[in-house]
Formats: C-alpha cells, structure tokens, sequence
DNA sequence: ATTGTGGCCTGCCCGC
DNA sequence: TGCGGGCAGGCCACAA
C-alpha cells in the first residue's frame, strides 16, 4: 500500500504537473470528495490556475495552488498517481495489478493536453481543499530525536499504534511499521513512553536507514521482514517462528526471538 | 485527553 | 467452473 515512501515517488512525480494551466477538473466520483467538497467547488478552486508547488506530509500530497489555497491527496491503500499518463510507482501492494480508467476517481487536465489523475479500485483515497496540516505529526523521513522522543513519551498505547498514529508521526503504515520495530528488535506490544532513551535513538536510526532504503528500492513492500509476512513463516534473521498479532486493529508480525 | 473498536471501500484469493 | 467468505489497511466516527 503506499505509504510515505511511496507518497514520495508521486510528489516527485508531481513536479511534472508544475507550472501549467489547469483547463479542467473531472470528479465523477461524490465519495471521492471528502468534507463535502464539491465538484464545483474544486472547478472553481483549480480551473484557471496552476500547481505551483508539491509537498508531502506523511501520507498526504500537497499541491500548493496560485493564488491561495492547497489540494490534498490521499490515496488509502490501492491509490495510484499518474501524470501524463505516467504511474509514480510500478508495484503497489495489496492493490490490483490491473488498470481500469473507471478507477480514475479524480482528473486535473491541462490546456497543453496532459492530466493529472488519482487512479483508485478501493476509493479509499481522497481529495480535499486547504487540507488540516496541523492534524499531522512530524514527517517520520525527518523527524528529530527530540520530536520521536516526545511523540512516545507518556504513552501507553501499543508502540505499533502510537507510531501509526499520523497525528503523532506522519507517513508510517502497516510494512513500514513492522519492519522497522523488526530491524530495531522492539516488540510492537511495547508501551510507547516505556522505551529506554537508547531504545529511542536505536528506533530513529532504524527509522531513517529503513525509510532510506526502502525508498531506493522503490517500494514500502521490498524490506526484509516483507518475505516473512505470511502465516507460519519464520524470522529472516535468526529463524524463530514469527508471531501474527493484531495491534493497534493491524496485522503485525514480530519475532519473538529478538524484539523485546 | 487518550486509547480502542468498528465500519467503510472493493479487488483478489482460497476453498468448496 | 462459479461462487461466497474472508482478507488487505488507511482513515474516520464513535465509545469508554
């Protein structure tokens, strides 16, 4: 599923839909429109106008618009971006390999013949104006020691969930997630704040390594542990019989070998 | 406030 | 061969 990794393929990909006239908007799909933005209202926000700038947040693609105002993007669990027909990643797991224009869900066309489309067979994706920026946490590629640390501090929530808990930390999913805890050698059940500051530190590392790595191999879904992620499998790294819980309403599976 | 749960969405895979 | 149930997880609404 695309998580901050892949969000980060599209907003690169994004830049290509820079700095050129908007001449329509198609949003055939109501759902698709979250808090009760309209397909006029979005017509009335983009046509005419250009995308200046893409960010991300987390999950959350930032399309900054000229002369005010911001186009979020979601795309859940099995959304893709394409731009000119382009696609920002080739594999997206748990979502279809197949392409249907049915799916697009939401289309920017520009005069100069191009477009710009959310392609989703779940529609658990979204588009929304002028998006709550604030109801994120840090950027989990940037966050600071300082940052993690205070995102975990004081918490009894599962560490799993607090780290998958987009106001605290932003742009972690479920892969990612297990991953990390998997390479850093933390049990996800753990209470958040119950982390020693050295367990911390070794998190963040991991944390950073992890989300670099897996960016350069392009996809959320090619770490170590991923292989691993089937029922009855064993650890990668020391061959223990891995543990499949449900934490924080996810599958998680953890070693209990060596994450403590 | 914080944490946990359920439901939404729909394609796909497995077993019958 | 077709069909139905279960599964995947990001996100929101809601409950305790």
């Amino acid at each position: 599923m695309p998580e901050l990794v892949e969000i980060e393929y599209y907003r690169r990909l994004a830049e290509a839909a820079l700095d050129r006239q908007i001449a329509s908007v198609a949003a055939p799909d109501e759902w698709f429109l979250k808090w009760g933005l309209t397909e006029a209202a979005v017509r009335d926000a983009l046509e005419g106008r250009r995308f200046e700038r893409a960010r991300r947040i987390g999950k959350l693609l930032l399309l900054d618009i000229s002369d005010g105002g911001v186009l979020g993007l979601r795309f859940g669990m099995a959304g893709r971006l394409l731009v000119d027909g382009r696609a920002g990643v080739d594999h997206l797991q748990y979502a279809s390999s197949r392409w249907e224009p049915a799916w697009d869900r939401f289309t920017v066309r520009f005069d100069d013949g191009g477009d710009l489309r959310v392609n989703d067979a779940r529609r658990l994706g979204g588009v929304e104006l002028d998006p709550d920026e604030a109801r994120l946490g840090f950027d989990a590629a940037t966050i600071t020691p300082a940052q993690l640390r205070a995102a975990l501090a004081h918490s009894t929530a599962p560490l799993k969930a607090r780290l998958m808990d987009q106001r605290r930390v932003a742009g972690l999913g479920n892969l990612i997630t297990d991953e990390v805890l998997w390479r850093a050698g933390l049990d996800p059940t753990r209470p958040a704040g119950s982390l020693t500051p050295s367990e911390v530190s070794r998190l963040l590392r991991h944390l950073r390594t992890t989300i670099a790595e897996l960016t350069e191999r392009g996809g959320s879904h090619l770490g170590r542990l991923q292989v691993a992620r089937v029922p009855g499998c064993r650890c990668p790294k020391d061959g223990a019989p891995l543990l499949r819980r449900t934490i924080g309403g996810r599958t998680a599976y953890s070693c209990p070998a060596h994450q403590h």
